[in-house]
RNA sequence: GCCGACAUAGCUCAGCGGUAGAGCAGCUGUUUCGUAAACAGCAGGUCCUCGGUUCAAAUCCGAGUGUCGGCUCCA
């Protein structure tokens, strides 16, 4: 096999450059329309006004606000907070029980047992009695009291979830050989609380505040406890850095891909099948790019492509080990007396593949790549969008190495990550998990695939976050994680090395140079992860305007009266002949101003661009940002067309809102 | 799954016991135009589903379905 390199790159895929991606793509245009050669227009992706769309990078982001040094200040403000809001809620609802009140990355949040649930009535009150409590200027006060003198007066107010807090860390500390620690107390006013501190001096320090929402959550997240309401909320030093976190928040909610899919019309979700995604036209092209993309990467890095059965008997899973420990989240199915399921991940049926036939050591590593569509019966309450969902297609592959290959492979994979991320300017974090207890295999094999692990991590000179025991059952596994444009974080790829699932369960051999049989290793991964999700983090990450090697739509040519609709229609002809395969050149179905509303009304590319008077080269608008050209060409009978080589995203996204 | 909220035209939403509304998009006509919405008209709805209360339900009540915000960043 060849040998395989990492290699980080910001390129886009080999052979997907689309034909319009070049200032050429104007003279394309004028070349089809038999034109003279004018001046180029002046429009230019990088120009000015651009940044009106999404302009959130003009305001800087909450951690470019902060130096380091800061968030400790803010931290101690935000968890402050949370203690006023906690004496609010006593006061409001006395006999309240306290779960826990933590800063979190934005703000704060705290947990309480209520006799009935908030409204947003509630929500104003509390903030109104928050506020009275700020402007009295309150000073924080901390005291240490003996374990014993703390808990009994924990337990004296009633707050049977601090007395729990308080028994763990006695129960912790005994575990340890210490006797129980002191306790700390802050106290504000009339309130006191529980707490390690740090506080600001006073209530009085506290800033711009404002609760958000209320949302159940179980105490300790364990579903069998009681389910508390949390109230979050956000605080600021300033006024105006609480409005631009609203802001901020605000314009995140606009590139929220649930909603940019609507207008971009690539997707929709409907009620007969819950958190399975319908594709449109444009969304099946986007996908279709993407899948292409990978798979040339892959034919370039040594796989071959295999494709295995959905539905499948249960005997298999119980091989797998999936039965026992992944059967709930399986879609079963009855069928003659036989119990079949929906597969929810590819890895076992590949074993049959490599089994159909005595493989030697000279075969390997084996490099199976699969487009699999897999079934997960997630939980009705955790679908979310693209994002979450019930059904999927992963760029799934299974590896079978020699031992001896493993390092070299994982290196490899791991520039497989770095390479496609780059197409996207993604910035990918990895995680390392390790042995959970829930595993199945011989702890010895455990250990040896983790170490091969940490080994190739470090050859690749790639840091990670190390997450114990959150290894799958059968493997010590390597996430890739991206954060999304609310802020939240989303496992995307995935390389798992498998010592025993794959090759005992499944008693996978091949024929060494002795000519003995032993055993391969296995190595799951996906670069991708979910198409799904991946497609909408990318719908996020661009805004919706894709670079033009993504988008599903390279270029709209526009009639401005009737004469002009048969050579715009010839033109998108050849614009359509010349476009990236997938991809379209579309023309309006009937004259519009040029500056008009876009496309058609359902797209968000946009018709409006560049160029202010009449004539050639005017200064004036370019086209909106990720790059893209417009021109003019007129041909001898005297029809001008605009042609715009880049879609752009509509100004103002959802403007009807 | 659990807690809470929400579900009205293709989209975004108003209406909240008494004949179903707006803006945008669509269609037709006028306009044929050089860049941040030309003008006029028309059409468009099981008000999520099922059941109940009522003379009368989009509106009130119940159940179901779906969607959204959450469900340990650890005193």
């Amino acid at each position: 096999m060849e040998p395989r390199e990492i290699e980080p790159s910001t390129s886009r895929p080999v052979g997907t450059r689309g034909r319009f991606d070049s200032p050429e793509a104007v003279q394309v245009a004028k070349t089809a329309m038999g034109a003279q050669p004018e001046p180029e227009p002046e429009g230019r992706a990088d120009g000015p006004g651009d940044e009106e769309l999404l302009a959130a990078p003009d305001r800087g982001s909450a951690d470019e606000l902060l130096d380091a040094g800061a968030h400790d200040e803010l931290d101690a403000m935000r968890h402050s907070t949370a203690h006023v809001m906690a004496e609010a809620v006593l006061d409001l609802f006395p006999g309240a029980k306290l779960g826990i009140g933590p800063a979190v990355a934005d703000g704060f949040y705290y947990d309480f047992q209520l006799p009935r649930a908030l409204t947003p009535a509630d929500l104003e009150a509390i903030e109104a009695r928050m506020r009275e409590s700020v402007a009295a200027d309150h000073r924080f006060v901390r005291r240490e009291v003996p374990f014993d003198d703390g808990r009994a007066a924990v337990e004296g107010a009633g707050q049977v979830f601090k007395v729990e807090i308080l028994d763990d860390l006695a129960a912790k500390a005994k575990a340890a050989g210490e006797p129980s620690p002191a306790i700390t107390f802050y106290e504000h006013g009339p309130f006191s609380d529980l707490c390690r501190g740090p506080h600001v001096a006073s209530t009085g320090k506290i800033g711009a505040f404002k609760l958000l929402s209320v949302a159940g959550a179980y105490w300790r997240g364990d579903e069998k406890r009681p389910m508390l309401q949390r109230i979050y909320g956000t605080v600021w030093r300033t006024e105006q850095e609480l409005e631009n976190f609203l802001w901020r928040r605000e314009e995140a909610r606009k590139r929220d891909h649930r909603r940019l899919g609507v207008q971009l019309d690539l997707f929709s979700f409907h009620d007969v099948s819950p958190g399975a995604a319908f594709w449109h036209p444009k969304g099946q092209r986007l996908w279709r790019i993407l899948e292409d993309s990978m798979r040339e990467l892959q034919a370039r890095r040594g796989y071959t492509e295999v494709s295995t059965p959905i539905v499948v008997s249960e005997r298999l899973w119980r091989q797998s080990g999936h039965w026992d420990l992944y059967r709930e989240n399986m879609f079963l199915i009855e069928s003659e007396g036989q119990t079949f399921s929906l597969k929810p991940m590819n890895c076992p049926e590949s074993t049959f593949i490599y089994r159909s036939k005595l493989r030697s050591y000279r075969d390997l590593p084996l490099r199976f790549s699969e487009f699999g569509r897999l079934h997960r019966n997630e939980r009705s309450g955790t679908l979310a969008g693209l994002t979450r969902v019930r059904q999927f297609i992963q760029d799934d592959a299974h590896l079978y190495v020699r031992p001896d290959q493993l390092t070299d492979e994982i290196i490899a994979l791991l520039g497989e990550v770095m390479e496609s991320y780059g197409w996207f300017g993604l910035q990918p974090r990895f995680s390392f998990a390790t042995k959970p207890d829930k595993a199945i295999g011989d702890p010895a094999l455990w250990e040896r695939a983790e170490q091969l692990t940490r080994e190739a991590f470090a050859a690749a000179d790639i840091s990670y976050e190390l997450k114990p025991k959150d290894g799958t059952f059968y493997a010590p596994k390597i996430d890739i994680y991206i954060d999304d444009a609310l802020g939240r974080e989303w496992q995307m790829a995935t390389i798992q090395i498998d010592l025993t699932m794959l090759p005992e369960r499944f008693d996978l051999t091949y024929i060494d140079e002795s000519g003995k049989a032993v055993r391969p290793i296995a190595i799951h991964r996906a670069i991708y992860g979910s198409l799904e999700r991946f497609i909408g983090i990318l719908i996020e990450h661009f805004a919706g305007a894709f670079p033009l090697w993504l988008a599903p739509v390279q270029a709209v040519v526009i009639p401005i009266a009737d004469r002009h609709l048969a050579p715009a229609g010839e033109l998108a002809g050849v614009l359509r002949a010349r476009a990236r395969p997938g991809a379209e050149g579309a023309v309006h179905a009937r004259p519009r101003r040029p500056g008009g509303r876009g496309e058609d009304g359902r797209s968000p590319y946009e018709s409006r661009g560049a160029a202010g008077g009449r004539g050639l080269g005017c200064p004036g608008r370019p086209p909106r940002r990720g790059g893209g050209r417009q021109g003019r060409v007129t041909d001898e009978r005297q029809c001008t067309l605009i042609v715009y080589v880049m879609p752009a995203l509509k100004s103002k996204i959802g403007n009807s809102s």
